[in-house]
DNA sequence: GCAGCGAAAATATCT
DNA sequence: TTTTCGCTGC
């Protein structure tokens, strides 16, 4: 016979009782989520219904309810969003939403496991290494295993470390991913799975972990242990998973152990807007929450309130072409706006120049730069443009795309401060040896597996596996290693004396040093914020620094920058003006997707994403030649966009001012023709 | 065993 | 276009 407990009712608060008029400023949808409290719910919000204000006000409103704020986990898709909503939380009620915990799922699990590791025999001070760190490791075994000495061609570190990833986040066997993702491999199966063992052995006797170790760790430690998993079930009283559409089978598996005991889960999201598959993030894990979880409230957002009627209408026709058929009935009652343009340009400089000059037009009409974005698929498809902002001194900041963290510069500079945190990373040794002269890979391994038998690991000076002639290099590094380790300074004191001693190595190794010595300052000063090296590792690991945060940081104070941003990094965002440039099939979609339809539905999806981004004004662009060192070849638009509708997508071409003026007649004759065209 | 050169291959999106 | 691999001379 069941007992009766008591338990203070938070179930039914009365909305009087609340500072924030929630019923007056959210819709009756929105309103039940926020009010949402035990239980599961799966929240499906199209774009721009409002899902992170939803988020946001049910934090504030479970904190308001008596909710000890740091008993809710807010799980987003990467820092910035999570800091962005407890921000905004925060001003909406007050300071006890700061204390609510947020991040990723990346973040939260290293979290978990700098506590509790040792209870799976990892130590808890293990360092994180990064895709690039992976892949090093990858292609060291691969030469140790001498599978770069056969007949057949073996796959290459960045295939073998995605085959990799896939099998743990698809949670597959290397086999199944092999056979239906790299069939071309399968010959080489047996030696595939064999360098994964070792990666894996590897990684444990470096004591590192991967992206993907963190979630797989976590899952193992929860799974074997009842009373941790239990400890964390508790902390996460209320659970809230942001972008749910893009999480993997292992990390659903992960929301289960985090709410193990209560199953007080809301998943929000979009399955048109997946697009993460290549991650292992599959658009169907949504669909499946409800199976997973039962008595499962399902709540759909779907008035839009970002969006002008046109661009709603655009976006609308967009997710239309999918194959696989979407249930969804966005509508809005803003204006009807402005026809989303189409614009076709001659080549990829003048569109630059085009979208340069418009952005300006935009800054001259009292538009702020920051409410203006530029979009793209890949991050080299805004190299040119970047040139072009430069010379018109239009200040910007770029997210997607290469890191300023992940510049072999500044991974140099962070391999001595990597091996004072942790002298048996050998990457990170191997990396710094092989910098210096006369030593290649065979010392460096040498070396290595010495300095391993040793007291200290930093008097390297005392082996004899160096020549003479060497020596003295060994000495300085020695040196400097030693003075770090016993002197303690500062972070930002520490690296410093790094990147004195590194800068005739960059000069030496790089041709365009003076970059790269400017970037080396500024890491000098980024540092100053973080207390510790082992802080600043694992920071920037998990959420690295935009490549360029740097030049950014000075123009801050005079005028917020313009945005430039890869499609994938601009989920969850919204600007009043929003251009996507190089709009071009092989492009968006992209050239490996085009044999397969599932992919292609994704790239659809993709430009969903980009388009839905834009409140009142959006322009997609395309250049008709594109130029590539073999030669100029005419190009064709996205096949996404190609034939829509002119009363959906209007059509423009280029065309120089001083040449209007006097070819005026035959312009309109082009013109007319693109119009023919697009027919 | 190392460094440098030329040929061949692969080529993105991100935590 | 960039990255990786294999070869050659020191």
């Amino acid at each position: 016979m069941k007992k009766f407990i008591l338990q203070k009712d938070q179930s039914s608060p009365k909305p009087e009782d609340f500072k924030i008029p929630y019923k007056e400023v959210l819709n009756e949808r929105q309103y039940e989520a926020v009010m949402f409290n035990g239980g599961s719910a799966l929240v499906i919000a199209g774009a721009g219904t409002g899902k992170t204000r939803t988020l946001v006000y049910r934090v504030a409103r479970l904190v308001e309810s008596g909710v000890d704020p740091s008993r809710i986990l807010l799980l987003t898709f990467t820092r910035r969003a999570s800091r962005e909503m407890l921000t905004r939380a925060s001003k909406l009620l007050d300071e006890r939403c700061t204390k609510v915990r947020g991040g990723t799922f990346h973040f939260y699990c290293s979290q978990i496991l700098h506590k509790y590791a040792g209870l799976i025999g990892f130590p808890e001070n293990f360092t994180i290494i990064d895709a690039s760190d992976a892949m090093e490791i990858i292609q060291m075994l691969r030469a140790e295993l001498k599978f770069n000495k056969l007949q057949k061609r073996f796959p290459r570190k960045n295939t073998l470390y995605s085959m990799i990833s896939t099998s743990i986040n698809k949670q597959m066997s290397l086999h199944e991913v092999v056979d239906q993702e790299y069939s071309q491999f399968l010959n080489h199966l047996d030696r595939i799975e064999k360098l994964s063992e070792e990666y894996h052995k590897y990684k444990v006797a470096n004591n590192v972990m991967d992206f993907d170790d963190l979630l797989i760790n976590t899952r193992d430690l929860l799974q074997e242990n009842e009373e941790v998993r239990y400890k964390v079930s508790y902390r996460n009283q209320y659970l809230m998973v942001d972008e749910y559409q893009d999480t993997n089978a292992l990390q659903s598996e992960l929301i289960r152990l985090f709410s193990a005991t209560h199953h007080n889960v809301m998943a929000v999201g979009d399955d048109a807007q997946s697009i993460y598959s290549f991650r292992g993030a599959d658009h169907e894990n949504i669909m499946q929450f409800p199976n997973q979880f039962s008595d499962t409230k399902i709540i759909k957002l779907e008035e839009n309130y970002r969006s002008t009627k046109r661009i709603l209408n655009l976006t609308n026709k967009v997710l239309e072409r999918a194959s696989k058929k979407y249930d969804k009935r966005l509508f809005t009652q803003n204006d009807i706006g402005e026809l989303p343009a189409l614009i076709k340009a001659p080549d990829e400089r003048d569109q630059s120049r085009f979208i340069s000059q418009m952005i300006l037009q935009l800054r001259e009409q009292g538009h702020e730069l920051s409410d203006i974005a530029v979009l793209f698929r890949n991050g080299r498809d805004s190299f040119d443009l970047e040139i072009e902002l430069n010379q018109k001194k239009i200040p910007f900041i770029k997210y997607g795309g290469q890191k300023f963290s992940e510049a072999a510069h500044i991974k140099d500079v962070l391999s001595y401060i990597r091996v004072l945190v942790n002298p048996q990373d050998t990457i990170a040794w191997n990396r710094i040896l092989t910098l210096l002269e006369g030593i290649g890979p065979k010392t460096a391994t040498d070396l290595i597996d010495w300095l391993k038998t040793q007291d200290n690991p930093y008097e390297i000076g005392a082996s004899d596996l160096v020549s003479e002639r060497y020596l003295q290099q060994i000495h300085a590094l020695s040196s400097l290693l030693q003075d770090l380790k016993k002197n303690d300074y500062p972070v930002s004191k520490g690296v410093e004396h790094i990147v004195t001693y590194y800068k005739s190595f960059c000069e030496n190794k790089f041709d365009d040093y003076p970059k790269r010595l400017k970037d080396l300052e500024a890491f000098i000063g980024i540092s100053e914020n973080y207390s510790t090296f082992r802080k600043m590792l694992e920071d920037l690991a998990l959420d690295p620094i935009e490549a360029t945060a740097i030049d950014t940081e000075a123009s801050k104070r005079d005028e917020s920058p313009l945005i430039l941003s890869t499609i994938h990094s601009a989920k969850g965002l919204e600007w009043k003006s929003v251009f996507i440039i190089q709009c071009l099939d092989g492009v968006i979609p992209s050239g490996y997707s085009i044999k397969n339809e599932e992919e292609l539905d994704e790239e659809l999806r993709l430009l969903y994403v980009a388009c839905t981004r834009a409140k009142s004004n959006l322009y997609i662009s395309y250049p008709v030649i594109q130029n590539t060192s073999y030669g100029e070849y005419f190009s064709n638009p996205s096949r996404f966009i190609n034939d829509i509708e002119e009363n959906l997508l209007e059509p423009w071409v280029l065309v120089e001012e001083s040449e209007t003026d006097v070819l005026d007649g035959a312009e309109e004759k082009q013109a007319l023709e693109e119009h023919k065209d697009q027919e």
